[in-house]
DNA sequence: AATGAATGAGATTTCATTCAT
DNA sequence: AATGAATGAAATCTCATTCAT
């Protein structure tokens, strides 16, 4: 019983651990002794858990993800005013914080990895179609209770998903042009559009 | 002079190898002596050419912009109608062909390599910079015409050109739920909104 | 009493997984933790019982060698014609079964291990005295009954021993001119020839 | 010109080393560091000459034979009576000297680890219908000539390479019992009993 | 008596870079 | 101007061994 959590405890240090290092140096430079470092531990007990360095970041991507969905569990739950919900969750997805702009470049890191690697392709896959059906949803409830203007709500949260990724690259990239400022202002203004007699 | 222009083909021959290498096996994965295979040359040429394998990166990412800005000159210096030329230049933009699946993998892999090199997030500046401007010119251009909607025409190019780059990333990412196809359907949904009068 | 034959019987089975390991993977290849899982227990078991992996192989070199002589005690102990007895001898030694297969491999991995390792060459030493002894016996024997020719009996054991090994070895090497039943033809030769009056 | 030769002059230096060094430490204990050491230059060029460890080994094993192979030319095809021939022939595989010593510790070696690897066994193979052939085509003779008792030349070549290898294992085990002379006076005694009117 | 998580020393392998030609 | 043999620093991965439980 003990032993369980500990190894599973071990674990997720090393998790937690391998997605900081990520995030600060990027993939490429990455190394097992990095993260074992920072995990505080030996390069040897990472590869106790994790076979090889692969294995070890197809880990890391998908805990991130996880970590990433429970944080927005509260907003999505929370019965409210669909502008309500889909700007608390676009707000939630401004690299504001630290955690966030963490979760954003590890999650950065994976779709160039995935380029190459189908197996990161489908854990992509599994996250957009999450994130598509909930941003549809909150639309389409939007659309049903006359707030929203029609359009197929499936293309519409492709396209705010799109601008969102799209608008946090250039955050995390440092971008004058682009501060969280501006992009919340910019993501404003699509919202505005959507909303019905607010012109 | 002749051998200046034999020096610069070379230079160029290294250049495309490098972003062949890059859209084929990402840059993690690229070493210099596949560029050189690629260019039919040698390790030692390569270097002869570009001092380190970062040198030659950065005038591969910059190379591979150029050629970008080469390839829609032509669409934007057509004086047509607001609307087409902003169809045409989004149009131009999404990976159908070879050319531009390419030049999107290699621009992918300059975002993320530059997430930790100042020197890069210069380039994606200027770049930005650049699409960013051509694109608030084109929507001016229509709301002075009044066929675009009113808004503010930098927030709107921002909002265009950030989701013509999540768009074409799940695209890139062989999404089963982003084709081509779903692309270009979302970009019409977006622009519809755009014009006036044609809701 | 009832303890020290648990741990008897436990360390017998960890050497009996040694020598499958030894025989399937080679003495090279193998790793504690191979024979840990074929013995159905833990690394930690079998160092509480083999300090050291080299302890462990002695050990496995040495049992594979005691059972070897147990299964020919039968034959030797049988009074029978020498002419009968060498043959059966021989005959004992084809690496025609598994059991005999894998004994083979086991003193073959010793061979090597022990042309770097003095304390297997005295093993090696003790078990070929054995041998000798045995069939220097029986073509004493042999020649006092008047069947076999004369000759040195010590020398002409030894020829046939290194005769067998080297045979048995290119068997084992699983060799295209070199199958079971060419070994046995080959030893039948060589032992019509020490046969008198059979020419 | 120059160039090729440099290269092949190399490569062979570095063959050279890892006999050596199997011959000294074995192959299991053989590391990419001890030969490079040895052949006075880096891992970095043992690697550039051969990927990898395996296949410098094969080479080795490859290259041990075909050395072997000619240092035996001058004996066989000096014409002389079939039984000098005979005995000049085994009496070189006495690992009397240090080349021949060496030369069969690479053999046992490169046996050990073909239990577990086809491409050597087929090495293996080619080497031993090699040495059969020429030892049958020797007993053939001496049989035509009515020196060698008659018997079937095939399987008699088998027993003398087969029991030369045996014995050269013994001695090479630095067995007290099988000396380099013990070894010598046994090939005597099975040489003249193949010889007709010797006892 | 038995375990298995953890370790660290060490081995192979990779590859950008150098430099003599 | 161009080459490619050679290098060495560094990274991943392996595994016998230890030790707290």
């Amino acid at each position: 019983m003990a032993r369980v959590s500990v190894e599973a405890e071990r674990r997720e240090q090393i998790l937690i651990a391998a997605c900081e290092v990520v995030s600060e140096l990027g993939f490429k430079s990455l190394r097992i002794a990095d993260v074992a470092r920072r995990a505080g531990t030996s390069t040897g007990t990472v590869h106790y858990y994790f076979a090889t360095k692969t294995e070890l970041m197809h880990a890391a991507f998908e805990w991130n993800f996880e970590r990433s969905l429970d944080r927005r569990r509260p907003i999505l739950t929370a019965a409210s005013d669909p502008r309500e919900r889909l700007r608390a969750f676009i707000d939630s997805y401004l690299p504001a914080d630290d955690v966030t702009v963490r979760a954003w470049h590890v999650w950065a890191e994976l779709w160039v990895e995935a380029l190459h690697d189908p197996e990161l392709q489908a854990l992509n896959e599994r996250v957009y179609g999450e994130w598509r059906r909930i941003v549809a949803e909150i639309i389409r409830d939007g659309q049903d209770a006359g707030v929203f203007r029609q359009e197929d709500p499936v293309l519409a949260s492709n396209a705010l998903i799109a601008m969102i990724d799209g608008l946090a690259l250039q955050v995390l990239l440092a971008s004058a042009s682009m501060s969280i400022e501006r992009m919340r202002a910019v993501c404003d203004q699509v919202l505005r559009a959507m909303v019905l007699g607010d012109g």
